[in-house]
DNA sequence: CCAGCACATGAGTGAATATCATGGTGAATC
DNA sequence: GATTCACCATGATATTCACTCATGTGCTGG
């Protein structure tokens, strides 16, 4: 018999494109996974996609059941947040905390979104904070952080929330602009604009400049990114951030963008949660928000 | 995690009004029932129904869950029969036999609605048959046979579909049209009009006459419900019917109806069918199908 | 006050669902 | 081609959890 459990493995495996992507999705192992579809195609008497492609490809019943879902979860999540009103539980703390700066991007209408779903979780996003985002997280000042490396804490769950790729922002007639890729070399001798924050924390000296043993001719700063687009656009620097955060300005044709290096420079981002706060439907909520919005964010489709 | 099972259940609850009756429909047992309902209304925070009551009262919560199966399953539905249309298993004889002729009346809607959704299966009601309709179901002869009276055959499953009450229609003129109840003994004088079957096959003689060992002064038969409910009205007989087959006739008050003895004389309808045909989408939808249309019947609602 | 009915509950079981370990397959790289 | 890598399938095994059975409790009506 169809289940709802079903449908979500369905919508995960679209949205992941792979089998142990989904897994990961809906917290179960690729094996299960592949075990539940294998059953229900048998009982349908019908495969549901194509495994050999990358992403996979839906077969008619596959797509059919994936419109199903479409009707029938949000449905769902509705009477859920419904039930946890009528419950009571609708009552909550989100104070956040980013490690990634440009995560303002995707995160404040992710915000602006989840208020009006759950009026009675007090949100806050608390700046200059000067203690360790993790440790204060554990000691359940925050409730969630949004971080890039995940370190083993216990009592401290990191959710997935999506890859991104660092990119080298470029003024259009700057020499790197039609290169395939960006050395580390490339920039002794630019000007690199970064957020005002500890070089321990941005990608492209962690994972680009300091494994080579390089460093920019100079550094500047600037606190939005807007005013960094400004000067790269002029000429005055180049700067690393990711692409979610340049898709808006490239598509204006404001800047160029380069990979760094020959493979790229690629992170996940991790929402990090509390154990206890994990299942709260809030919780759940805000999550599935924040993937939505960025992957909106990432597509260029400006957000609600 | 919220899944179909349990949406599945609350209308099961609704329609049936308790859980024990609930319980059969949804093929558990009342015990499975009760835990799955609790460990939901713990999960939620919230009871869903006070039990207390007949029928069982929904909170607001379950009254919530409730309008979401509703949305819901019918989505589903569609959604498998679609399905089980790509997958070719959409083909399916259905040669049916009744028991009990005043069934035509929500038989012969149910198979309209039925026939526009599965025009792949082959629909029949052979009749004038000479056979006794079980054995030939068992010898594969027939695929559903409508009885209220199961005998244990191998292999042959009985669906319940509703109860009813046989009452007898009175002219409204009638000695006995104001009467709480008729007693065998009432119809000693009385001229009693059957359809044109044997005695064995009518619950007035099986259940009312036989037992008190009465016979009615004349027996004359007619084909037709609204035959009988001529003859009925202007006072030359008087005629024992289901209470489904009476309400429309009972509604325009052309008739009136008395229950048969003190508390009246009650059956259930069972669909027989082969223990292999009952997994068969389109049985599953046919016996839903046959349970709502009668219900329509019955509530007086004229069914589209 | 007892019988009868409906639901609750605890213990126990088995099937459903998960994981682990392993092996096969296709695509990219050398 | 061989090698590596990422992905998926599969069988054996483990665990969970959904159901049944047996019994208990509370209400209702004669």
């Amino acid at each position: 018999m169809l289940e709802l459990r079903h449908l979500r493995t369905l919508i995960a495996l679209r949205d992941a494109g792979s089998l142990v992507e989904a897994a990961e999705r809906v917290h179960l192992t690729q094996s299960a996974l592949s075990h539940q579809i294998k059953d229900l195609e048998e009982r349908l008497g019908n495969p549901l996609f194509l495994r050999k492609t990358r992403p996979v490809e839906f077969t008619r019943a596959g797509l059919r059941l994936l419109t199903l879902a479409e009707q029938v979860l949000p449905q769902v999540r509705m009477a859920e947040r419904d039930l946890a009103r009528l419950a009571g539980n609708e009552q909550g703390r989100l104070h956040m905390a980013i490690e990634c700066h440009s995560c303002f991007q995707w995160l404040m209408p992710t915000v602006d979104h989840f208020r009006d779903h759950w009026p009675e979780v007090e949100i806050d996003i608390p700046g200059g904070h000067h203690f360790d985002p993790l440790p204060a997280l554990a000691r359940e000042q925050l409730d969630l952080v949004i971080t890039a490396d995940p370190q083993r804490i216990h009592g401290v769950h990191y959710e997935p929330l999506f890859r991104y790729q660092g990119l080298l922002a470029v003024a259009r007639q700057h020499r790197l602009a039609g290169r395939p890729f960006a050395t580390p070399e490339d920039l002794v001798d630019e000007t690199l604009i970064t957020y005002p924050v500890e070089h321990g924390r941005l990608d492209v000296f962690t994972q680009f400049l300091d494994p080579a043993e390089r460093r920019p001719r100079e550094i500047r700063t600037a606190e939005l990114t807007i005013m960094m687009m400004q000067l790269v656009a002029s000429g005055r620097g180049v700067c690393a951030l990711p692409n979610w955060a340049l898709t808006e300005y490239l598509e204006r044709d404001y800047v160029k963008a380069v990979p760094l290096g020959e493979h790229g420079v690629w992170s996940t981002l991790f929402a990090a949660i509390r154990e206890e706060t994990r299942d709260a439907p809030w919780m759940e909520d805000f999550l599935r928000t924040a993937r939505e919005t960025s992957f909106a964010v990432l597509e260029g489709v400006r957000p609600a």
